[in-house]
DNA sequence: CTGTTAGCGCATTCAT
DNA sequence: ATGAATGCGCTAACAG
């Protein structure tokens, strides 16, 4: 089957052709001058031999690893990481780069490991990134290299980074409801402590402002991301004096818990209650009964961002490094309805 | 910032350390013929200098490139790449190795591509993965290099492989319905024409049979793997003459559907009907409720395998290789009650 | 247009 | 125990 033949190298081909291994280099690297003749003979001799060239010779002789590496932390837990995975993968690849991946669980020691692993491989950058939005502390070592954030960004924002705009998604969920008549939205939001809820928040106040809607945490809650805690507040909120006529939701799990809850109230969504979700995860927001409408984060688009920043500023990577804000379009399915329209 | 300081090589390190570069390349690769004192001296000049060997060098040298490629058919549609690409990783990375991914979308062209560049890379050996177990047909090219393949297999099973064992999933699955005293069980099963549903099936027919139950196609249905086929099969289920006290479901979406069609038809899970998935998809089984039990696809695991055995096969990879199975725990939540207990 | 040559950084002989 | 020399496969610089 497989045959342990003896590794072909270009002096083979050059030998096969009857050139130099110089001129073999040449038609390798599409360098143009060429003869026709030539090409084509040692053309034919790279395929009959089945040559390829040998990645580290070259790269130690350029000095280019066409290698990117992409560190994340706790990928593990989340379905969105794929997203973000494969849209650098994807640019890299047609870049002609490929992706170096390892995964550290947020260990310091497998992450200080992971840099020197890279550095060693001298891949060409970093990305750097988190499972949701944080603030960051990374080893000194990536400051030898380009280095960009994904979804996280440093404290002194030294380093460029790109995340989504939470504020502009709370923003355009909130606005969106107002503008199907909505004045009593509630906003189960997620847990106080991150970065996601407090920028969503803003959004979801900047816009009841905007729209001179009153600004209360009577209709605001935060919840724990999961879909319990959309069950729980929802009863809750329905049993106000005023009840929302909205439910935006920090997460498409909590509308699913809510989902449930207004189920058993036998409220109908989205006759009785709009509800708009955040992440559009695909299994639950296609998939709930009647199909959810959400904010998307650009997940894709953020990796591949991250690559072309990378592919773009080698030269001047650490200087003005962006910090950019990927806007998180809404998708519209069938949960949100003009009030009065029941 | 980033200082573009010279490369330091092994030599700068010799010279620090006024020692020849062969010593230097001895403690590197923990040669014991070295006394201490010298030993001590290099260690310190490679502190200093920050050194890091340059592994494409050594990779020439050695001709170990210590990487594995990773190539995965349209990864993106499925949160369960995540794991096995863990699996996968966390496995190789405990054993210093370092996995180049590549997704191809199924792209024949990209695939052909992806491998070749593998190939210049000189990856040890190389893991294809699908989305879901099925036969695949792959360039000839592979058999150059150790190949295992995850969750699928060639016609001729000449590769090794490594998948789930579909059947004892669904017998697991049924048995436990069985050993919970249900008799009439329905089955709403994936799509007709997949691995994964003829061996789910065959499990769910071979426990009947086993336990003295009929086997008719009464219970039976061939959904489309998502939730609004749960949702519509759970309804005629439901309305046969004597209905199912158990449904055991293809995939956890399925499930999802068929508790939204119970739900409206004021049936309870588990009390009026019990319901089994199969995935153990987090995000839904855990939170539908009541939450969901379900047949785990232990694809952490299968990762893991995959790069054991490629780590233990070099040398005779291609003889007897093997087709393995890795049986689907039954993971316990609250969707199954004894019949009769309600 | 093409052949020859000199390293890239390292591990490994072979001497010593 | 250690230094010097060799070559892994390739590209680029230099001759012709």
């Amino acid at each position: 089957m497989k045959s342990l033949r003896k590794r072909v190298t270009i002096q083979d081909v050059a030998d096969r052709a009857s050139v130099g291994v110089g001129t073999v280099s040449r038609v390798l690297n599409g360098h143009p001058k060429v003869s026709d003749n030539t090409r084509q003979r040692i053309e034919a001799a790279i395929a009959e031999l089945e040559y390829h060239p040998h990645f580290a010779a070259r790269h130690m002789r350029t000095a280019n690893s066409q290698t990117f590496g992409f560190i994340t932390d706790q990928i593990a837990t989340t379905p969105f990481a794929v997203k973000l995975i494969q849209g650098a993968q994807d640019t890299a690849f047609q870049n002609d780069m490929l992706l170096l991946i390892i995964n550290t669980e947020g260990n310091p020691a497998l992450e200080a490991e992971a840099i020197r692993l890279m550095l060693e491989r001298h891949v060409e950058g970093i990305i750097y990134a988190t499972m949701y939005p944080r603030i960051v502390d990374l080893p000194a070592a990536v400051h030898q290299m380009p280095t960009m954030l994904l979804d996280c960004m440093t404290a002194d924002r030294r380093l460029p980074s790109v995340v989504p705009d939470e504020a502009g998604g709370g923003f355009c969920a909130t606005e969106t409801l107002i503008k199907h008549g909505h004045e009593r939205i509630a906003f189960i939001n997620l847990r106080e402590d991150s970065i996601a809820a407090e920028g969503r928040l803003r959004g979801y106040r900047a816009a009841l402002s905007q729209y001179d809607l009153p600004i209360g945490n009577r209709y605001l809650r935060h919840g724990n991301d999961w879909a319990d805690s959309g069950y729980q507040y929802a009863y809750e909120l329905m049993q106000l004096d005023a009840p929302p006529t909205a439910i935006f939701c920090g997460t498409d799990r909590i509308a699913m818990g809510v989902y449930d809850a207004l189920k058993e109230m036998k409220l109908c969504v989205p006759d009785d209650v709009s509800v708009i979700g955040f992440d559009n995860q695909e299994v639950i927001a296609a998939y709930l009964r009647p199909p959810l409408s959400t904010m998307e984060v650009p997940y894709y688009e953020m990796g591949r961002f991250a690559v072309d920043y990378l592919l773009a500023g080698n030269s001047e990577y650490n200087r003005d490094p962006v910090q950019k804000k990927m806007r998180c379009p809404f998708i519209e399915r069938e949960s949100v309805m003009d009030i009065g329209l029941a």
